[in-house]
DNA sequence: CATGAATGAGTTTTCATTCAT
DNA sequence: CATGAATGAAAACTCATTCAT
């Protein structure tokens, strides 16, 4: 977990503005967070993995939680959105000669970018059901991509349109956060990685025929 | 939430080895965990609300984290592992007409139940990406399940078969956790109860239409 | 200080609903912001003097500040105030030849009790000027008293009545509360407490004498 | 409190030593020591509070009780003892027909001068329980005073002299300090400062009155 | 001279757990 | 079986002070 990529991201605005302890306390909450979850950790224990004694810590945030909150803002702003939203509007315009092809696009490129960022959005998931503050903050962003205009693209398969966008963005939503939550948080034992590619491309076939309701 | 008809299951074989305050200390114990997580709760919290004194917690359990596995374990052996098997030999033996029909017997009967035990259920996944002991818990208890029967069931209707059982499994898997976790967990206030019911046979066509793959 | 008299009186309605650490703890309170002030006491000190864990004080008071506010009502309550008003009424109601006499009376039975109660009441001074709440309880005792007959029955001396009772009163109380902190908090080294009898007896002279406006 | 007087007399000696920062920490300090008491404000509040870094504290005086006994120093040196100084001998020399036109020279000249001070002795009366060097620097300063002198000159009124210099001193220092300490530290909204004028006229005419016992 | 990041000892407070009654 | 006072270790947080820049 040493140097997963998401890390500088949450930096970048920041990137300036913090010393190399401060980034190094939140690589050190991010990681223990990841692993043992919020209130399971203690700042003891971050400021000792991140080399700093305990008062640095509060420097920088007046509580615990504002750490926390902090920290899953940054990783919902610069790497759950981004790995959502980009490239999404040249995906729209795209013309796709069928919606497989536009799932693959979509599903493909991102599977290595989201196995890197798990151990953030673990704490994402871990937090949601305990901070109504953060599931605020995931549905403004949500609010921002246009993600109907994605579940138009896919009704123009051969479906017999029967089902409204709203519909078919939910059922798109719940299945691909099944597929993934699965797989990395509540059974990583049984979905050896090695397979990930390969479960990934018959989930798309699925998907796909399965939108032709 | 006072009175969800689970938790009298998970009593079951104690129901008489345990007074009332011990039966209390689990109902305060199950609720709190749920809303709060096991680490955010506290043994005195649990004690009020419960109605009882500190020292009455563990006189039953020898510490926190045994309450809260003998909790977990009862959740799943007398709450998810029966709402999964109950009827599944009926379910297999009968001769269904088409899949569609099967999947719908299958899910519609569950979905009272399911909504029934959110809360318990809620237990089990915040806590099994910190508790191994879970992990391997439920593993144990899903291999007693005919699942792959299930999934040979399944890929028995206009399917090519060019898709194994296991993986016929792994996405029914994913994509009801995927349905249940969004809704009740990650983002309750997106998904109104009152469309549940509606939202989950579109869901089920969708399914159907998928395993055709 | 060890066995101050006034400590019993401030445990009167509760000495059966506190153990004996309970009552530690707040005689070990009531020594140390007396000797160190409040700010300047830690709750460590506390429970060391009382010879408790530091655990136990948070039982009894959920923040040292409360611990501080029930000491300060209790003392202003089961000391102070009695201190004032025994036996005011037997005073008021008793015929008196002179004012000299009636102000004998009133001070000079009340100089040991003061003395005995200079550490408790030190505690009030100290902290009035940071906790209206102090102020607040302070004012509300005093509404409950026959001030104004008291300074009725002052001014009915050989006075021209030039001065309204309210004056007397005001008067009165600077000078005596000026008496008092002067010789018990601000400069106790420039007052013996040998000499402390025949000052006040000069003292209660120059009052009477002063009263003769 | 913005531009209290005395504070300008603090810096007299150091006026030119010391830079406008400097300045602006011992401003600060001397507000919230006033407001809140020494013990309860922390270095970090003052550095806020005067617009510096909180090194910058440190760089004046090695720790914040140094700071805080130059401060006591200061308003005892250069507010209270020139505020009862100032002119006495002068007063001294003069020739008075009566008493009370002395008490009343002596006493409302510095009735402005008092009140504008509040905040500088609310440090001084507040610390002095608990710093002996206070104390005793005051014991140093009042010694070089010829407050025998003037009480000899108290005393020459109608008294029957049968009353010490060091008595009408001591009733004469109990008095005021009880008239201000009351009114401005322990019970100020009880006492309007509209009345203040007014109230000490009667209060003079009585002490007056009083010294001839 | 001034800064402010960093420190680490100390403070208040929480908490799971024990035990005498 | 149940209580709740008591514990002490650990938690979150504060604070005066240092020091490299």
């Amino acid at each position: 977990m040493k140097n997963y990529s998401w890390l500088k991201n949450i930096f970048e605005n920041d990137a300036e503005s913090m010393t190399d302890k401060q980034k190094a306390v939140i690589k050190a909450a991010v990681e223990l967070f990841s692993k043992k979850g919020y209130a399971a950790t203690s700042t003891k224990e971050i400021a000792m993995r991140a080399g700093v004694a305990e008062g640095t810590i509060f420097k920088q945030y007046p509580t615990k939680k504002d750490m926390m909150l902090w920290i899953t803002e940054r990783i919902i702003q610069k790497a759950l959105f981004p790995l959502i939203s980009s490239g999404l509007s040249e995906l729209l315009a795209k013309n796709y000669n069928n919606r497989e092809e536009f799932l693959s696009d979509f599903f493909q490129n991102r599977l290595a970018l989201i196995q890197d960022g798990v151990p953030l959005f673990r704490i994402i998931i871990q937090e949601i059901p305990f901070q109504p503050d953060i599931r605020r903050m995931l549905v403004e962003q949500f609010k921002k991509l246009p993600l109907l205009a994605v579940a138009k693209k896919l009704s123009h398969g051969k479906s017999s349109k029967k089902i409204s966008e709203t519909e078919i963005l939910n059922i798109l939503l719940s299945c691909i956060a099944g597929f993934f939550v699965l797989r990395f948080m509540i059974m990583p034992e049984l979905f050896p990685k090695k397979r990930l590619q390969k479960d990934a491309e018959t989930f798309l076939k699925f998907l796909n025929h399965g939108l032709n309701i």
